[in-house]
Formats: structure tokens, C-alpha cells, sequence
RNA sequence: GCGCCUGUAGCUCAGUUGGAUAGAGCAACGGACUUCUAAUCCGUAGGCCGGGGGUUCGAAUCCCUCCAGGCGCGCCA
């Protein structure tokens, strides 16, 4: 009998009782955890009933407690107060929590409440004249670890990047390369490319300003890249293939997947047939100056002050598209393409109306998946000296802070080695472990809508609320579990029903509740659910393993069933931490 | 002016689908390694949950209002 079961098994006590008592179904019980362990393993409130039995709460809690008879599940069911507290028989309790998640085989708090809906999560959105920043890390953390979650509960996901590789930004260093970089690559300078790039974008915005005629220059490039020539189209090509090999790495090191790459200077041009459809069908009007806009509906949008609605115009007078248009095609090329049932936009809080308005767009031309596109709109990463602009270089580079988080793992792992027993590639790779698990954590254990204020300091703490404070965990069991299987100790034959001190509990609490905090955690597209979770966990298993022992524990078969409860919580750790993207090491 | 987000311990944040005594990390102070990894643990201290009003058996949570900060508000992306 899993958890789930379990749990109906005691609605279902409840429900006998009060029928025999009150001679009215439990209805709408739910099994919950008291706030305090000692109370009871679990408990039920009986505010639901107090209405239709007409009578108080604790009257009710009273009378039911006292009419559910122990069985070789239920030890005690004793009334406090409103709430009917539960103690179950420790072997039935912890035996099958542990047998359950053992059986998933790395898959406990999985689901099927996906059904097989097909979602894309598109995330990073970057643009193709300067290298990733913070900003890009925390976007890529919540499009990862959202996939991940996703597909955990069942969905097909598709993960997509939009990379903006057009428009006038990226001609701007393209004309900084052509007059002063006289011909040097990526190569030659010893640069990684995105960097490369960036810097000659950087050096257009200081030029410029002691020469305006570079502005003409400009709109001439834009020109003649619109109308396809050749030189012009190389040149733009080669630098983005630059960005794109940096890009690359920048994608390895943080662990970024992506299944499909969509360029906008594939998608720029679509969107507008489905425009002209619309207009034909009064979805869109005119207005006086030939713009084609959408007016939105008084019911989302409100009006304007003058008592209008409000409008986004979709197409430019002369017939050249905007954001929203092209957005509105790539859209829809997303659904035939990949057989979207839902789609997920991971981009920035600061385009929480731009996505109402596609939406609303969507749903007024009549897609029937309009209703599930999702915007997973996250607040600002903020500096100490203020907002990120990369244009003055107000930046915490991503490359940078990666290198940065890997050095001082590697630093940390060497001091825990003074006998240089480790290979200089084994130091590597748990460094990249740590670091990585150590930034991705930091951005993921807030919710998404929280802007974050970067603090330097705090960011590469290993101690505390954590990555590597929840790896360290794992690599402890890991480390006893290893040592047990050493001397002989299995959990085999283990007895659960000798578990059952305060700690142990804890523990298995936490366990218990994996599963419903991922469930929330999909509902809301809210990966810090996860993770508060698992540092939950971690700590539920110091306090335990700071109190008592495994291998010493006072006899084998104590020693047996905690290490089947360990092994289980190493289990619950390495999924939570996998589905935020960070991994685990079996020594730190 | 309007919309959305945020406001909880000195700092950074959980908790917000109404339920038992509001939690954690960091910082501060005091303790615990001859033991399965001290990247750990224990203890002390720290709160009109932004202010006010309302809804009810019960509000950090829901409603109204005010204050403060952030982000936006067609023809940029």
C-alpha cells in the first residue's frame, strides 16, 4: 500500500465512523500532516462536517476519533481539539514510503497528469550581438528545470530557443568589425566568439558617439541586408556563426538543451497572411494611417481614458511586421510543426503585456491551444549597483560567473584533499558539479515572479539554504551506503516498524510530500517548489544523521531499516535536484 | 493617469487554493569532530506578516482602501 493508499485507507476509517456516529457521509475530509510530529503521524480537520452535523469541530474530531478501532494500519486515532490525529504502525508506515519510492527506480513523484499533451518551453531568447549574462542563466535554469518538470508529470516537451539574429543591433557590430577590427577572428584574437562579437558592439556604441555619420551607415547595412546582398549576408553570417560556436559552450557548460532553433530571420516575415485572413474576417481593422491593429477586449484590458479600447497595431502601414506579428506566426508554425497542445514562453516580466496581447490575438483568431499558451514571466536579476545594461557594460557576464562558481569549488574541493589523492580531472569534474549546482540553485530557490537581488557574497556561499549544501547531503548517504555495502549490511530483510524516532519521522515526511510538491510546482511553473523541497530534505537527513547512526546503529536490523530509509531519501535528493538540472556526486 | 508584480526577523527569502504555536538561510552570540564526510548539527537572540478597515468559528493568506518600490501601458524588440 503506497502513500495514496494509505491515506484512503484513513478517510476511509473516517468515513465508517462518522456514518456510525452521525449517520452522514465524512464528505470532503482531506489527510493532512499535524504541525507537530509528536501529535500524530497524520491528521484530519473536521471543519467540513461542522455545518452539516450542526456541531462544533471538536465535537465531531471527538466522536469519530473515538469510533475508529486500531487496525494493522491505524495504532491510535486520538481527538485535539478540531483535528483527529493519527499514529500508524511504524513497519506499515516507513515499509511502504520506502518500498515505493525504491520501486520507482529514480521516477518517484512522477505522474500522468500531463495525459500526453505536447508542450514546447521556449527559453533564452538571446540576441546575436554579445555574449550571455546573468539574466540569460536565471531564463535558462527555469526553462530547463520547467521542461524537466513538465515531462515528469507526463507531457512530451519539446524545448525551443527564438534567437533574435536580425535588425539593427546586430549590424552594428558587424559595420565596428568591417572598419576596425581589420579582418581579425575569433581565432587570432584567442577570443571565444560571442565575446569577440560583443566587444565590436560595444566598440560601434563608443565610436558612434564621436561620429554620427556611423548611424547612416547603419540604416545603409539594414538596407542591403534586407534586400539579400551577398556581401552583407556573409559577413552577417560569419560573425553569428562566431556567436553561435560561442553560444555553444556557454550551452554545454550550463547544461541548456534545446530541441528545435528558430532565427528570426526565419520567422520575421510570418505572421502576415494570417493578418490578412483576420482582416478579412474583422478580427483586425484599419486605422486612419493604414496601421493594422487588434483592439483588445474591455474585459482583460480595460479602456483607455478617453472610453476607447485600447489597440496594438500587428502591421506597419507599409506593410512590414513588428514583433507581435512575427510572434504571431511563430506561433502558430509551432503548433503545425510540433502538434502543440500548450505552449510555454520563458521570457522576462517586463513582457507580461506584450504575451497578454498575443494571447488575446490568439484566441480572437479562433486557435482552439490558444487558451494554453503560458507566459513564465520572471522578475529582474538586479546588481548591487542596479539594473543589468549591457550597453554600459552593467553586467555579470555568464561565462564569467560559470568560470568564477567552477574556481572556488575547485578551490574548496582542494582543501578538502591536503593529500592530493584526487586527479586533477576528478577535481574538474566535481567542480563543475558544485559551481554550476551552486548557480543554478541560487536562481531557481525563489520564485519565478521575485526579482533577485545579486549578491555577490551570497551567491557563492556553499553553506546554507544552497546547491551543494542539498549535494553534500547526497554524497553523505552515498558515502554510508557505500561503507555498509562494504562490511556486509544490507537492507534487505530490513524492519521498518524499529523506525519511527522524531528525526526519522521528519524525514519520512519529506518524502511523503515530494510527490505533492512537485505537483504544485508544475501547476504553478514554479521550480522553487521543488527546491525548497530538497533543501527540506537535506536538512530533515542532517538533523537525522547528526543524531543517530546507520552502520553503528545499536543492532543489524535497526542498521537495516535505516539504511532502506536513507537510501530512499538519496533517491528523493538525486530526482529533485536532477529536475532543477543539477547533479549529484557520490564523494565531495 | 491606468494595469501587473512585490512588501513577512538586521539582510535574502519560504509560507498566500483561509486552519493547530508564522518558518528557513545568512549575519551575531554560545556550544558539538578519537565516531557513517564539520560544505554538518544543537542552542540563544531576533516579528503590530507595509498601515488601516472589512468578511468569519478562524486571515500572512480573501475583499476594500491607503503607503512604498519595481515593471509595463498600439504604430521598438
Amino acid at each position: 500500500m503506497p502513500i495514496g493508499p494509505l491515506k484512503q485507507h484513513l478517510l476511509k476509517k473516517i468515513s465508517e465512523a462518522c456514518r456510525e456516529a452521525f449517520q452522514h457521509a465524512a464528505g470532503e475530509m482531506e489527510i493532512g500532516f499535524p504541525p507537530d510530529l509528536q501529535l500524530g503521524h497524520f491528521a484530519a480537520g473536521c471543519f467540513p462536517l461542522a455545518k452539516a452535523l450542526r456541531r462544533s469541530p471538536a465535537e465531531i474530531a471527538k466522536t469519530i476519533a473515538a469510533g475508529i478501532a486500531p487496525d494493522d494500519v491505524v495504532q491510535t486515532a486520538a481527538a485535539a481539539g478540531p483535528y483527529i490525529n493519527f499514529t500508524l504502525h511504524p513497519r506499515r508506515l516507513f515499509g511502504e514510503v520506502v518500498a515505493e519510492i525504491a520501486s520507482a527506480e529514480d521516477r518517484y513523484g512522477d505522474a500522468r497528469t500531463g495525459e500526453g499533451r505536447r508542450v514546447m518551453v521556449e527559453y533564452l531568447s538571446p540576441n546575436t550581438n554579445k555574449p550571455l549574462h546573468l539574466g540569460h542563466l536565471r531564463n535558462a535554469a527555469l526553462g530547463m528545470a520547467v521542461s524537466r518538470m513538465l515531462a515528469a508529470v507526463g507531457h512530451p516537451v519539446v524545448k525551443s530557443i527564438l534567437i533574435n539574429d536580425r535588425g539593427v543591433h546586430i549590424c552594428k557590430s558587424m559595420l565596428a568589425w568591417e572598419r576596425f577590427a581589420h579582418g581579425a577572428t575569433p581565432q587570432s584574437a584567442g577570443v571565444k566568439g560571442d565575446h569577440f562579437v560583443g566587444k565590436w558592439y560595444v566598440r560601434y556604441a563608443v565610436e558612434s558617439e564621436r561620429d554620427p555619420s556611423l548611424e547612416t551607415a547603419i540604416q545603409e547595412m539594414l538596407l542591403k541586408w534586407e534586400a539579400g546582398d551577398p556581401q552583407t549576408l556573409a559577413l552577417w553570417r560569419r560573425m553569428n556563426q562566431w556567436v553561435y560556436d560561442g553560444f555553444a559552450e556557454t550551452y554545454r557548460s550550463f547544461g541548456m538543451r534545446f530541441d528545435v532553433f528558430y532565427y528570426e530571420s526565419e520567422t520575421y516575415k510570418l505572421g502576415k497572411d494570417v493578418i490578412a485572413a483576420g482582416l478579412q474576417q474583422g478580427v483586425f481593422a484599419r486605422d486612419e494611417r493604414g496601421n493594422t491593429l487588434f483592439h483588445l477586449p474591455e474585459k482583460d484590458f480595460g479602456l483607455e481614458k478617453n472610453g476607447l479600447t485600447k489597440r496594438v497595431t500587428v502591421l506597419r502601414p507599409d506593410g512590414t511586421s513588428l514583433y507581435i506579428t512575427q510572434d504571431i506566426g511563430t506561433a502558430i508554425r509551432k503548433v503545425t510543426e510540433h502538434s502543440l497542445d500548450a505552449s510555454v514562453y520563458v521570457v522576462g516580466s517586463e513582457q507580461e503585456h506584450h504575451f497578454k496581447c498575443l494571447f488575446a490575438i490568439l484566441r480572437a483568431l479562433g486557435y482552439a491551444w490558444a487558451p494554453n499558451c503560458h507566459h513564465l514571466s520572471y522578475g529582474m536579476v538586479y546588481l548591487p549597483e542596479g539594473k543589468m545594461k549591457s550597453r554600459e557594460g552593467k553586467v555579470v557576464d555568464a561565462d564569467d560567473l560559470i568560470a568564477a562558481m567552477i574556481e572556488l569549488a575547485e578551490e574548496e574541493i582542494r582543501r578538502r584533499d591536503p593529500e592530493q589523492r584526487l586527479s586533477e580531472g576528478e577535481i574538474r569534474r566535481r567542480a563543475e558539479v558544485i559551481g554550476v549546482g551552486a548557480i543554478k540553485y541560487y536562481l531557481l530557490r525563489v520564485r519565478p515572479a521575485q526579482s533577485i537581488n545579486f549578491d555577490p557574497a551570497e551567491s557563492i556561499s556553499f553553506d546554507g539554504f544552497t546547491g551543494p549544501y542539498c549535494q553534500y547531503a547526497y554524497a553523505r548517504i552515498f558515502g554510508i551506503l557505500e561503507k555498509a555495502g562494504r562490511r556486509g549490511l544490507t537492507e534487505q530483510k530490513a524492519d521498518c516498524g524499529l523506525l519511527g524516532n522524531l528525526e526519522e519521522l521528519l524525514l519520512l515526511k519529506m518524502l511523503i510530500q515530494f510527490p505533492e510538491e512537485l505537483a504544485s510546482g508544475v501547476a504553478e511553473h514554479n521550480p522553487a517548489r521543488v527546491a525548497v523541497h530538497v533543501f527540506n530534505t537535506a536538512r530533515a537527513f542532517n538533523q537525522f544523521y547528526n543524531k543517530h547512526a546507520v552502520i553503528q546503529a545499536e543492532n543489524p536490523a535497526l542498521a537495516a531499516a535505516r539504511l532502506a530509509l536513507i537510501r530512499a531519501t538519496a533517491a528523493v535528493l538525486k530526482r529533485g535536484l536532477a529536475l532543477l538540472g543539477i547533479g549529484v556526486l557520490e564523494n565531495m
